[in-house]
DNA sequence: ATTTCTGCAAACGATTTGCACAGGG
DNA sequence: CCCTGTGCAAATCGTTTGCAGAAAT
């Protein structure tokens, strides 16, 4: 389903390394596969167990080594959502300005694009003095549904409608 | 001049502290007094440094285990900015909205507040069911000026006019 | 052939924790 | 007194790195 991204992106990384006189390997074939297999945010280790999937001979190191490459050609970005270690979210592809709100009560993360905050943003910047490269924008918030209902319907859901 | 922010910092977190059955300490004095010292963002070994210097009896292990009290208090907002370690923020207490925009280029973090963006967080919250907590905007953005003349003023400057 | 990549395991650095003692209430 | 707080040093844990061999160009 998502194969055309998982396409492009290959393109993008290899254009990219491309650039910088750096190599195609098998390994960083099983990465980027991995990486955008899923809609979900991972962590370093979770993409190593996915890589591993496709290309059992991938290491802790080659993908520790490979995530900023990722994130440098612009297929991955990195998220402080507050918990223990970083995440990398592989849907900057197809949604480049989305946020997220992070519920505080369960955890899940909603992700959200709205163009009145990317103008809002772009402006404040400019106001500034500034020319806006990444923006980024983290809610915490309260569910009300488990506030009414003692329940929350979210908690089961994938993170995109 | 900020010793009222100083005062009232002591006061909630005894408040807090109270309120847990948690106790004072000359320890959690001294780091207090230290955090509110300044309006620069520090990491927790800076304010190890700085609390030592009001009273040297303060370990690393006291620093460590105070600031999450600071922080769950609401004195201090933990800042996750890109660099290598979490950066803590005194500054809330006086602008409680205030958002952050980091220059890729010099590093340096300019502080800002928006009526608009904080009036369409809390738009954007709602119409997605919650109720919002902590908003955080970050913006990375190169500098105008250092573009243009190859060198930035800001570079020199404190973090807040 | 040359240079980048890789896996491994050791090194790192920020943060956390177990312990026995100190010190608030 | 009782229980929380503390310093110390060791332990953790995610991430980085040095090295010698493997593999891309």
């Amino acid at each position: 389903m998502e194969t055309a991204s998982r396409e492009s992106a290959r393109e993008i990384l290899y254009g990219y390394l491309a650039g910088k006189g750096l190599r195609k390997t098998t390994q960083r074939d099983a990465i980027i596969e991995a990486a955008f297999s899923t809609k979900e945010h991972f962590k370093a280790e979770e993409l190593l167990v996915m890589a591993r999937k496709i290309d059992l001979s991938v290491s802790r190191a080659t993908v520790y080594r490979t995530l900023p490459l990722l994130v440098e050609s612009g297929l991955l970005r990195e998220l402080d959502l507050g918990g223990e270690t970083k995440l990398y979210d592989p849907n900057f592809l197809e949604h480049p300005t989305h946020n997220h709100l992070v519920c505080v009560d369960c955890k899940k993360i909603i992700e959200f694009e709205d163009i009145n905050m990317e103008l809002l943003e772009n402006c404040i910047t400019r106001r500034l003095g500034f020319s806006p490269t990444n923006k980024m924008v983290k809610i915490e918030a309260h569910c009300d549904e488990l506030r009414q209902h003692g329940q929350c319907a979210k908690r089961a859901t994938g993170s995109e409608g």
